[in-house]
DNA sequence: GTCTATAACCTGATAGAC
DNA sequence: GTCTATCAGGTTATAGAC
C-alpha cells in the first residue's frame, strides 16, 4: 500500500507502459499527455516506451481500441438481446454502466472529447454506429411509442446514467459532497433510473 | 458570404484575437491549440497576439471565464426567481439551454474537459456551486420530493438537456441522421423534456 | 500597431553504451 | 531490455525594424 500512485510493480514491463498509457491519456487526454509523463507513471525510462511502442500516436491508438471497446461493447450484446423486453434492458444497461463508470470515471469524457478534437480519426471507428442502428432494442421501442423517434429515448436513458459522471467535478460543487456521498446516489440510481425511464415510456 | 471561415474583418484586432480564439479553443481544447492556428484564424500575425494578450494562457483564460458564464450564468437566475413554479423553471431552462447549444454545441464538453485536465485550475471559479447550492429551485425540488435528493432531479434535467449535444456525433451514428434532421430533434425536446422531468418527479 | 526574424524552450524520438 | 545523452522538429514568446 506504500505506492498507489505508481504502476503495480509485477506486471511485464510492455503492460506497466500500457497501464499508466491508459491512465495519462484517459485523464488529460492525448494533446495534453506527454509521454514523459507516461514514463514517469509506469517507472520506466522514456526510452523504453518507443522500445515497446512505435510512438505516441501508435501507444493512443491501442488505448483508444481498448477504451471503446469498454463504452460501447458492454451495452451493444444487451441490446440486441431478442430474448428480454425492454424494461429488462433499462435495468442490465443501468446497472452495467453504472458499474463500469464508477470504476472508470472519465472514461466518457475521454473518449468524447477526443472524437471532438478529431472527428475524422473515428468517424470510422464508430461502427457501433452500424451495430447499434439496427439493435433489437430501437425496434422495442419504435413498437411501444411509434409516436416518437426512439433516439429521444436512448438519448434520456445515457443521459441520466452516463451525465452524472460526465459532469461530476459540477455536480459535486452544487451539492457540496464528499466522494463518498456522490458514489451513495450513483447506486440509488441503479434502481431509479429505469423507473424514470419507464415513466417516460408512459407519458402521452 | 465569401468568407465564412475567416473572422469578419470590421472587427478590431484585439476583438478579432478574441473571437478566433474562443473558436479555436473550444474546438480543440487548449493544450491541442497552437497560438499560431488563432492567429491564422483571426487573419493576422502570430506576433500581435502576443502583443495584446500576454501569453496563450493569458488568452485562454479570458475565453474561459466567458465559457463559464456562457454555459452558467443564463440559468442561474432561472433558478433563483422566487416568483416562478417549479414548472415554469423546467420549461425556461429547457428552452434556454436548447438554443444556446443549438448556437454553441460544443460549449458544455469543451468546459468539462478542461475541468477534467485541471481541475484545480477551477476548483475556486465553480462558485456557481455556492450560486446554484442555495437555488430556490432546490428548495422546490426538496419540497416536492423529501424522499429523494434533489441533485437527482438535476441530473436528470441537464443530462438530458445536455448530453444529446455532448454525445451528438455518437448518437448521429446511431441515427444516421443527417445534421438537418438531428436539429429537429432537439427542437422537439424542448417541449418533451419539461413533461419528461414531470413525469419523473411523480414516479412513487 | 503590425510585421519579420529569432531566441528560448519543450517534446517526441533515436543512437549507442551497458 | 534498459539506461543516458542527444538530436531534430515544433511551439511560445520576444526583439527590433517599419
Amino acid at each position: 500500500m506504500a505506492k498507489k500512485k505508481t504502476i503495480e510493480a509485477d506486471l511485464s514491463t510492455q503492460e506497466k507502459i500500457k497501464e499508466a498509457a491508459r491512465k495519462v491519456f484517459t485523464q488529460k487526454g492525448y494533446a495534453a499527455t506527454r509521454t514523459r509523463d507516461i514514463a514517469e507513471e509506469a517507472g520506466i525510462n522514456l526510452a523504453l516506451l518507443n522500445y515497446y511502442f512505435r510512438s505516441k500516436e501508435g501507444l493512443f491508438e491501442i488505448v483508444m481500441v481498448e477504451k471503446l471497446q469498454q463504452l460501447f461493447g458492454t451495452i451493444v450484446p444487451i441490446l440486441n438481446d431478442e430474448g428480454t423486453t425492454l424494461e429488462k434492458k433499462l435495468e442490465l444497461v443501468v446497472l452495467c454502466y453504472i458499474d463500469m463508470l464508477t470504476a472508470h470515471p472519465d472514461l466518457p469524457i475521454f473518449v468524447l472529447s477526443e472524437i471532438r478534437v478529431d472527428p475524422e480519426r473515428f468517424s470510422q471507428r464508430i461502427q457501433a454506429g452500424k451495430l447499434l442502428r439496427e439493435a433489437y432494442f430501437l425496434k422495442q421501442l419504435k413498437e411501444r411509442r411509434p409516436d416518437l423517434h426512439p433516439l429521444h429515448f436512448v438519448m434520456n436513458l445515457v443521459g441520466m446514467t452516463l451525465f452524472p459522471f460526465v459532469g461530476k467535478p459540477i455536480f459535486q460543487a452544487i451539492g457540496n459532497l464528499p466522494a463518498k456521498d456522490y458514489a451513495v446516489l450513483m447506486e440509488e440510481r441503479k434502481a431509479l433510473i429505469p423507473k424514470w425511464v419507464q415513466a417516460i415510456l408512459k407519458t402521452k
